[in-house]
Parts: structure tokens; sequence; C-alpha cells
DNA sequence: CGGCATCCGTGAAGATACTG
DNA sequence: CAGTATCTTCACGGATGCCG
């Protein structure tokens, strides 16, 4: 039956996929640190206080996980005391698109939700 | 300075926008619900079924945070017992962008990760 | 069948303090 | 400054049972 082992391969196959980038880039922080790492080469520092809320933990845990999924760079600066910069790799600008996308929809879903208020209610 | 106040508001905004989105589609199931919706309409039943190791609870409730987005559309069909169908509203196939480039990327990054593994390690 | 209420375990993530 | 270790908290979500 077209319906039945054809729907279920292509299904499952989309869902395995789309959850292996929710894998990658899910989580609480993950965009938000890359939306900023969008916009170049930032400190460990500097992306703490720009990502408002995180503490050091969740961002080294964050970071080193996009690290390990070649999305971000990790360069050690010996200025004194230590610092660390971080960036984009391309394989990370590989993601631009995405991101760029959920930031339009978010946009226009904000925008729609002021103005079925306006209206409807 | 340019990278202050512009910066600032720029990538705040952009941030606030991700997560917007995130709001909407996040967590562990919304997006493979919509992926399976974007098939066609289903029964709950059914979804239960493809979306593996989805109890009812999370369903239902998953489904409810969709439909009050406006993202899906819920039918009773009077049947013995009852039956109901969900199925994607045009405002949830505006979400059919990202979904499909998520997927994209999934498949590309699982080929790497397949690729790295022959010829590096 | 669809959905809700309840109970409960687990893991994600916050706070804090410490090291190199 | 960057990162780690430890403790604690809490909400996500699983299991079960009931009701329309």
């Amino acid at each position: 039956m077209a319906n039945g082992t054809e729907f279920t391969a292509h299904c499952r196959a989309q869902m395995q996929a789309v959850q292996d980038t929710q894998d990658v880039i899910g989580g609480k922080w993950k965009i938000k640190i890359l939306t900023i790492l969008y916009f170049g080469k930032t400190h460990f520092m500097e992306l703490q206080r720009r990502v408002q809320g995180i503490g050091s933990k969740m961002l080294s845990q964050e970071l080193r996980d996009l690290e390990m999924n070649g999305l971000v760079k990790r360069t050690v600066c010996d200025t004194r005391p230590i610092t660390v910069e971080y960036e984009l790799t391309p394989y990370g600008c590989t993601l631009k698109n995405i991101i760029g996308d959920m930031e339009k929809w978010g946009r226009k879903h904000r925008q729609k939700l002021i103005d079925d208020e306006k209206e409807g209610k």
C-alpha cells in the first residue's frame, strides 16, 4: 500500500534527520550562542555577558558540545590571565540559513500575536 | 560605538526572535509531530504510533500547544467511540521551510559523521 | 478512543566555591 | 579569565488509572 511502507520509510528518515540536527543545535542555549558568534569572534566572558542568564558551567559545556561537533573553533590567546576566543567554523556557518529562517519566523510570529490581540479579542 | 549599542540591538532582537520560534516548535516532540502532519491529516492514535516513544499524555499536551499557537487544527469525528484528527493549518505550513532545512542539514551532518569516521580516525 | 489527573523518578540546569 | 566540581532544585516527562 502506498500509504504503509512508503510513508514509513520517508517519514522515519525525515524525523531522524530532524532529530539529528536537533541533537546538535537543540537545548536551551546553543542557538543563542551561535547567533552571537554569527556576528564574529567573541571572548568567553563576552559570551557570558551577552547570553544573559547563562552560567559559566552551562556556557563552557555548550561550547564544548559545539566544538566537538565542529561548529565552533576555540582559540586560547596567551594574554595574562589566559583568554579564550570562540568563532564559527565554516561548517558552523552552514547553519546560518536555519537560524536565519527561525529568526524571520519568530519575528513574524510575534507580530501575528500582536495583531491577533488587537483584533480578535 | 559601532560595536556597542548597535550590536546589542541587532543581536538581542535576533536572539529574541529565535527564542520565540523555539518556544513554539521546541521541546522533545513538537517538530516530529509536525513532520508527520506535514504528510497529511492524521488520527491521534496514528500519531502516537508514528511518533514512537511518546505517551498519550505528552502527545495530547503537545498537540494542545500546537493548536493554541494556531499551527494545527483539531477535528472531532463523530465515530463511535469518538475519534480525533489533526492537520496542519496554513499557518502551520509556514514552518515547512524551517523543518525542511533542518531535515536537509541533518542528513548532511549524518553523512559527514560517517565520512569523518572513515577517513580521519 | 481521546484526554486528563495523579504520582513519581530522573536528569538538566542553577548556585556556589574553587583551581590553574 | 576560563573552566571544573559539588550540591541542590525542579520541571519534564513516563506510568497508571479513570472518565466521557
